[in-house]
DNA sequence: CGGCTTTTCCGTACAATGTACGAGAATAGA
DNA sequence: TCTATTCTCGTACATTGTACGGAAAAGCCG
């Protein structure tokens, strides 16, 4: 629960020695959230599919939000952060894609990123070589912090959408009964002429290909970064 | 669970009358997630609080998401949509003001946003409304969406961050001692000197008064508006 | 080697949740 | 009054997180 005891890997020193590792826990526990989502993280789930009993579990992770905590900051660790090369945007816009390559491998991270309230020591090194990055930009340090929010929070916020778009075009058979069911309805609520502007957006674009999810990305991600000085 | 029956709510014809409506059910669940939190919004909670029976309640709503995805929509009919001015960007950085004023309201609202994939009429309303507002900036219809969808985004993750800040700071007991246990973590962790920038960026931002709430979200909106073009 | 201490392991148990089921109750129309 | 239709809700069950406590496994000390 509190960050002290949440981020402390206290080691082994007298007693029966664990059978296991906390890093192993996390990582069978990633390993469901990437192959069944985020709701099949079951207390029951990791500790079966690890092979003890579910309790054991709670050796290693003090209660199932704190297991969601560290599975947040271990795939963080993940993105490797390349040294600034002085194009403090190309090098923003780099991590910015990093960050979607992860959300894209964990499609559970945006929403497990939701509500949390304390940093891992990944995240914090993310974190801190960002602010690096960010070093040339001339910007007061709290500005930075702030850039950093900005872009982070875009990130998430659009992945989580393409995640969710794709799922709801996934090849389960009651994704295509939804978006099926969806179509027919903002087809109907667009033809009932109360969304007049919507509706010529969407017969604008309904014109036009299909749009490539990274070049609307990337359209987007420019726009985020010009804004900020 | 399909986008058409959940946005359509039949009246009553033959048979029994319902002793509530939609509109009654989903306000309490909204007065009930407002004083104690979206988790507190249990099937059982909200009808006992409607003084009805548990299994009532799927009479008016197919399932708990339903009720949620409700809830969502319920609350954004809430927000008042004043004509363009002529001024776009005035015209913009209202609406999000008017969101996040929302999102303050309900705090519940960034979380129970995440993940959420169909739009129901009060959501397709501001959307409408918002892509009128954009009308003078002369974006193709494709951009003014992708407009939309970065404001939005911005919105709900800033005022999501700072909610999960106040009520990391709230006055209830745990949440002192987590504040607490916070701080002396984060405290060791920059002085480990693992993180150089950070610990930049904290001693200047600590060194100055505390940032105030709206001036920051005032100072973050403008750079979101100003990329826009 | 045999106890003592410490730590991990995990079966059992329980409270809370969403919701399937079906019997009863209430209404409108024939 | 009978019938069809709809709403009401008590009961029941599967699934969840996790408290509890005894058994098991290691190191240390005599």
């Amino acid at each position: 629960m509190d960050p002290e005891t949440l981020w402390s890997d206290r080691r082994h020193q007298r007693g029966r020695p664990p059978a296991h590792t906390r890093e192993a826990v996390v990582a069978e526990a990633v390993g469901v959230a990437d192959t069944e989502g985020l709701s099949a993280v079951t207390m029951r789930r990791v500790a079966t599919a690890l092979g003890s009993g579910t309790m054991s579990l709670y050796t290693y992770v003090s209660e199932r939000d704190a297991l969601l905590e560290l599975m947040v900051d271990a795939v963080t660790g993940e993105q490797d952060l390349p040294p600034a090369t002085g194009d403090w945007r190309a090098d923003l816009a780099a991590f910015a894609r990093g960050q979607r390559a992860l959300m894209r491998r964990h499609p559970w991270l945006p929403v497990a990123l939701t509500g949390r309230r304390t940093l891992g020591p990944n995240t914090l090194k993310a974190l801190d070589h960002a602010l690096a990055l960010l070093a040339p930009t001339g910007l007061p340090p709290q500005s930075r912090l702030e850039a950093f929010a900005l872009v982070s929070g875009f990130v998430a916020s659009h992945v989580g959408y393409e995640v969710a778009q794709e799922q709801a075009l996934g090849r389960a058979e009651d994704a295509k009964e939804f978006a099926e069911s969806n179509a027919r309805y903002m087809t109907r609520a667009v033809a009932s002429g109360a969304y007049p502007h919507l509706a010529e957006a969407m017969a604008a674009s309904g014109a036009g290909p299909a749009p490539e999810p990274d070049a609307t990305f990337e359209r987007l991600l420019a726009r985020v970064i010009n804004g900020l000085t």
